[in-house]
Formats: C-alpha cells, structure tokens, sequence
DNA sequence: CAGCATCCCCGCTGATACTG
DNA sequence: CAGTATCAGCGGGGATGCTG
C-alpha cells in the first residue's frame, strides 16, 4: 500500500463507490465498528501517536480501559490485520503491540475524524443547548 | 463546503492537538460515538448522498432500521446540529431531513472512513484468514 | 506482566402497539 | 405519515479471580 490516505473525493456518486453498505449484511460494516469502537479509536490513536508500545503502556495510556477490553480490542484489530503483536518469550511477559501500514491508515482517518469531533465540540455543545431551549421551552 | 477534508496531517504531534481524547470523560468522544454509530454513519451517508429526504425515504433507503432507532439516531443527529429536521404542517404529516454544513463535514469524513474500510476489505479478510489459521489450524 | 475465564448488570436494540 | 410508549432479549462491558 502507498502512504497518503486519500479522501473526501466525495464529487463522486457516493452509491457507486459503495452501493451495499446501506444493507444490513454489509460485510465492511463490522470492520468499521472495530476501527470505531470505543476502545478500538483510542488504541489507535495511541499506536499512532508513540508507536509501538506495550500492553501495560496501553493500558495506563489510555485513561479508563478494563484489562479485559484492551485485550479483546487488541486481539479484534491484531485478527483485522491492524496491528502486530510480538510476545518477547521472557520471564516476565513483555509483549509489544505496532501498527501495520494498514492499521496506520485506519488510524490516521480515525485520528482526523477524531480531531474533527474536538475542533468542533463548541458548534456541537452550542446546538445542543439550542436543541434543549426549543423543547423544554423557555429555560 | 469547499473542498477536501484534510486529514492526515500527522506530522503534528497527536497528543498536542488533543491531548484529552485519552481521559474517560472526553465529551467529544460522545459526538464521535453518535457519528460513527450504527445507523448515524448510514443517515449520514444517506443524506450526503440523496440530499434532503423524508423520513420514509430514509427508513427505505437504510436496510434493517427499526423506525425507532432511525428516529432515535435522528433526534441525536439533530440535537447535535448535524442535520435539520423540518416539520410541514400538512394533514398527512411530511417531514424533512437535511444536512447542516456541520453534518456534511462530518458526513464526508465518515463517508470516506467507510469508503476506505470497503476498499481494504480484502486485505482484512486475508489477514482474519491468516490470523484464524495460526491459532485454530495448522499453529 | 499479560491475558483468559467467570459472573453479572444495564443499556442498547428490536417488535409491537398506540397517537397526532 | 411520522412518530412515541412499552416491554422483552441479547450482548457489551466492567469487576474479580486465576494462570503461564
């Protein structure tokens, strides 16, 4: 795979490009849900952003993940084929966790879309507090 | 809209432009979460796609939503200011969806996230194969 | 240290039925 | 047509405890 992640060449008909994602046995759909997931965006990003790290280092990164989800989010995006992960056969465990050039270009979309979210909270908060004035009435 | 989304630009180090996604109570991570929810990635996609629609166009459009979660999920959508509902006055009720500019950012950058997870797929199906293989069969 | 197994809860989700 | 209300089921997700 190249390196830039090229995007938003939405002039095209979006139906075209992807026609069934708009059915409910949408096979690209579950992916998604992994890249997206609550945990799965964070170990992302994480990974993105300090690169290989170990579970511990994840763990203590990523404010707020149970042992047990962090496990299964890197063993969904490890069988994805997101990530890597290499257990040194030490004495104390020591196992790593990289992202592949295919979970970097998740991660990278992930991230923007994430970034995205932050740079606008204001807009979102101002219109929510617009939505909730109109229906409780005056407030 | 103008026009690319812009993504990508990861040289940036990732923590400095937001360094909060990783604590538990980051309240972008709702906004997030509605975006790329189930049905909030397909309203949205839907939208971008068909432009301003009625409710029933919606609901055919998407395969497999309840009329609840489609009137859920654009209630959400709505209150985040991501799209606009507006309600005519007429005896057999219609009402119309649209995208605000706010949405249609979010939509593209969504839309091109599922874009690329279908595009990928084949590579996320070999490495689940590869992944299965070394832990069920020959391993 | 890494991570699997178990238990358990509650929130999302869908099906059904009713209203404006 | 466009919702709201109610109920029931399933699975996500956390807490705990145990292994290699």
């Amino acid at each position: 795979m190249s390196e830039s992640v090229k995007v938003a060449a939405a002039d095209t008909p979006l139906s075209d490009l992807a026609p069934d994602v708009f059915s409910a046995q949408c096979e690209s759909r579950g992916v998604l849900e992994h890249v997206v997931s609550r945990w799965g965006v964070l170990v992302l990003a994480a990974l993105l952003d300090q690169g290989t790290q170990r579970f511990s280092a994840l763990r203590r990164r990523i404010g707020g993940v149970s042992e047990k989800m962090l496990a299964q989010t890197l063993q969904t995006l490890e069988r994805d084929g997101m990530l890597v992960r290499e257990a040194k056969p030490v004495v104390p465990p020591h196992v790593e966790y990289t992202l592949t050039p295919l979970g970097e270009q998740a991660a990278r979309q992930v991230w923007a879309l994430a970034r995205w979210t932050g740079e606008h909270l204001p807009e979102v908060l101002a219109a929510r507090a617009a939505y909730d004035t109109r229906r409780n009435g005056t407030a």
